[in-house]
DNA sequence: TTGCATCCATACGCACGAGTATGGGTTGCG
DNA sequence: CGCAACCCATACTCGTGCGTATGGATGCAA
């Protein structure tokens, strides 16, 4: 029924301004959204932009909150209905290396922690993660406070990592190296 | 009126204005990379900046370069001078984690990595690193393979932490706690 | 068909920051 | 002393991108 795609254009919703922004954002990063681009991308003018937002911030704060709760349905809920608590990090760890398109935006927002509406999400987000973490490391046999250290160093392994291969491009990877090294941070990281 | 303040210099040099640029961006990111503001901050006016730089892009070049140099010598060198090579990645754990001055550049650098000049030079910079942290792993009894991926796996936990401990300010950690956490880093990541 | 809300186009104003033109002031040196 | 080379100030132009004003087009209900 929804049928839009680039050359049907029927007439537009704040949702779709705001897809259109997170599109933007995870291919060029938060500083090259701009509303006559997102317009002209969505074969519209700026005249349309302004009656669904009242300004270019208010799309920008819609998106995050959009992608935010986006996020709350992600992989963290299939992993938990694991029944075995010792296979969930391990799991946990393949699968987040293989869902490329997902990291997308987090990586953008990561070179966005300067904005002011930026910093509250990831925050929300990489709290609510490394929390999960922390539990499943528990539940892993760990005892409280190493397991939270530990959370917390998977966590910024994986940032780390989105940033230098993501975003940077290095090193370059074939698909051997990068599965092993996958297989070498569950072995060092996971007791 | 003295107008001037601040400094005693009454003349400027191009590398006074590639430090000025590095301490702001270091403070407020590549994306506040302004001449007149710089300019302002240094008691001059634009007139001033484009006498010693052709453009914007020319003195962010510049700076990037200036870091970059300056960077060599760091603490890598002193590391390698330590006699026993067990102990230098432990040491270097502890002196990274206790410079924090030093990672305001690389932290603010990380968040530009869009920028076309940024990248190339923290490729460089990254690659150094890693390739060093590499060649201690395997110095400290580690195969090859294993080393690398090591390697790559601390570096990234180095980069993520700076992004949520640095940037994002997540989460607030005491000095015990953090101190805690690096001790744990090193339990878990040298063998 | 009429009337109203919704959605969009066109044309503008305006702020901001990069880059230019040009002249004045300062310093070093013969 | 005097003259360059050097350093900086002032006053512009110009492109870009946000936001506004206003009217036209489209869909839906009565």
């Amino acid at each position: 029924m929804n049928v839009r795609q680039k050359p049907e254009r029927t007439r537009l919703s704040a949702e779709d301004w705001e897809d259109a922004a997170l599109n933007l954002i995870a291919e060029q990063g938060v500083g090259a959204l701009a509303v006559e681009a997102l317009a002209r991308q969505l074969g519209v003018t700026k005249g349309s932009f302004y009656w669904h937002f009242r300004t270019r911030e208010a799309l920008l704060q819609a998106a995050l909150e959009r992608w935010e709760q986006y996020g709350e349905r992600e992989i963290i809920n299939q992993i938990e209905a694991l029944p075995d608590p010792r296979e969930r990090l391990p799991e946990l760890f393949r699968r987040v290396a293989h869902e490329v398109q997902p990291h997308r935006v987090y990586a953008a927002l990561l070179k966005a922690l300067d904005h002011p509406l930026v910093v509250p999400v990831m925050a929300r987000v990489s709290k609510r993660r490394t929390e999960f973490l922390h539990v499943a490391y528990t539940e892993a046999g760990m005892e409280p406070t190493e397991a939270l250290n530990r959370a917390r160093l998977t966590y910024a392994a994986y940032v780390g990592f989105l940033q230098l291969n993501f975003t940077l491009g290095l090193p370059r990877l074939t698909h051997e190296e990068f599965d092993a090294y996958v297989e070498h941070m569950i072995a060092t990281l996971i007791p």
